[in-house]
DNA sequence: AATACCCATCAGGAAAGCAGATAGCTCAAT
DNA sequence: ATTGAGCTATCTGCTTTCCTGATGGGTATT
């Protein structure tokens, strides 16, 4: 293989304006290159190309599959030219996006495939993680960018934004005593047991409402267990309206909190690690659909 | 663009040896050469590919997407070779194949469909023709090979090849008053008007068996008009079959004639034309799966 | 016949590419 | 701490490639 990319561009560019002096002009080279070059080829692809019986050259059949060929590489190369002068004005080669499991997912999917069709080389990585492995990874380095819940406490060399609110609801089993009242109050929930999310990393904010308290670091835990009769929790509403559990739970309108607590989602990125274009938009896209 | 498929093969043995010396030795060149051809390569892209801080340099994340769009490349360039190769010794670059439209078609969709698999980079035209126009068109040049009903007389250029023989049925349409006997002489038969392939280019040698007779150039049209009632007909069975006039035509079985001549299907290309291995290879394809 | 346009080829000079040598670095084993 | 193996970057001189501009010969149009 001794032929280069200067005479595939030399054998494109005569294919294309039929003769070598016009593929030179448009070259900006002597029309002795051009010839050269298109010789050199002939003899290092063991084909001739072109039929020069006639005043101008013409493409021989097997120059035309050359020149599909050529045209291929070319453009390619081209490809790459712009991917590198993407990654120069320092668009990201790869993303790792950390999302806490619990979130709604029809808004992430919306994302990742309009992402997928704007930067269709772009390497992805998804890390569906709970509660405080978000911000752990983020922070560590395993991912680049982070979605999550509220949480009390994050690692300061994080930057953080709030992009949604998620409205809650107090769930209960269907088959639960509780759920025979259309509405209750805070002092009957209080003497039943109250599952919260929480995790061994970050302490817990979410609101207790029951003095006896089981932690877990899983929304979908949480729905599971409630749904089996181990107590009441509060979870977002797409919790409790996820198909897999809706039959089996019951939502509790509380007399004193008609409008139970809203849960806050956030993005979380490291204050130090220079955001790429990628991850901006990533951000705003983020934003804009699991606000709506 | 000053950058050249060298300096990506370097690249790309960088990558995969994890040195540049190791690279070199595999490329069989010099150290230096190696490793200047990457730093040029870094300055034309604006990149730094490889991270040179240890004992041997590792790739950056931009290095690693410009790797694999480096390998693309270069694999491109490996098929334009192997393609020239192919080309340089005698495969044909393109082929036209002309078909009678009346054959049967699920023998030439099976060896087409082989065919795309074995050749992907084959440039290919079907002609569907009547009769006497396939073997017009590979005479003159517009087809490379030709399937087609046995003809009277064929251009001495070309060259004939039987492959297949189809057997016939005489049909009458469903409301024709032929159609209420199981079984008719040919002096019936004579006394209704038959239909026969011919056309303007070639003779005609179909067996004539009535006095008054029709010519079309086309299976189809006989069909379509003996459907109507307009007189019987002798064709492939295939053409019998076929699905729009099935339920629109009887068969007829003749006294003197239980089992009605077949009609030859043969195979022509020029004489003079040098068969390349893909038109070797779809002769004898086609006579394998005509035959069947 | 004249003109305009084209191609192949040649010679000389510019540019790029290469091998080999060398200096400096990192890492691991002693 | 020292040594040694293995690596990279850089320099020098040489070779090869590549390019331009000029020239001769061919083809189609006027």
């Amino acid at each position: 293989m001794h032929w280069n990319l200067d005479q595939l561009a030399c054998l494109l560019a005569a294919a294309e304006h039929g003769s070598f002096s016009a593929a030179a002009r448009k070259l900006g080279k002597a029309q002795s290159a051009v010839s050269t070059a298109i010789a050199h080829l002939e003899v290092d692809l063991g084909l001739t190309l072109f039929e020069r019986s006639g005043r101008t050259p013409t493409l021989t059949a097997a120059g035309a599959a050359m020149v599909s060929e050529a045209r291929e590489i070319l453009r390619q190369c081209d490809q790459l030219q712009g991917r590198a002068l993407a990654l120069a004005s320092g668009e990201e080669p790869r993303l790792t996006l950390a999302v806490d499991e619990a979130l709604p997912y029809p808004p992430l999917i919306d994302t990742l495939l309009a992402l997928a069709e704007r930067w269709p080389a772009l390497e992805l990585s998804l890390l569906n993680g709970a509660q405080a492995e978000i911000p752990h990874w983020v922070d560590d380095g395993t991912a680049d960018l982070g979605v999550l819940f509220s949480q009390p406490t994050l690692p300061a060399t994080l930057a953080v934004r709030q992009i949604a609110r998620l409205s809650q609801t107090v769930i209960v089993a269907a088959s639960h005593s509780l759920a025979r009242r259309p509405t209750v109050r805070l002092s009957t929930l209080s003497r039943y047991r109250q599952l919260v999310v929480a995790s061994p990393l970050g302490g817990n904010r979410q609101v207790r409402l029951s003095p006896r308290v089981w932690q877990l670091n899983s929304y979908y835990a949480i729905a599971e267990l409630v749904a089996q009769g181990i107590g009441w929790a509060l979870v977002p509403e797409h919790i409790a309206a996820y198909p897999m559990y809706r039959e089996l739970l019951r939502r509790l309108t509380i007399s004193e909190l008609p409008d139970p607590p809203s849960v806050g989602v956030e993005l979380v990125h490291r204050r130090a690690g220079a955001q790429g274009p990628i991850a901006r938009w990533l951000q705003d896209e983020l934003s804009a659909r699991l606000s709506r």
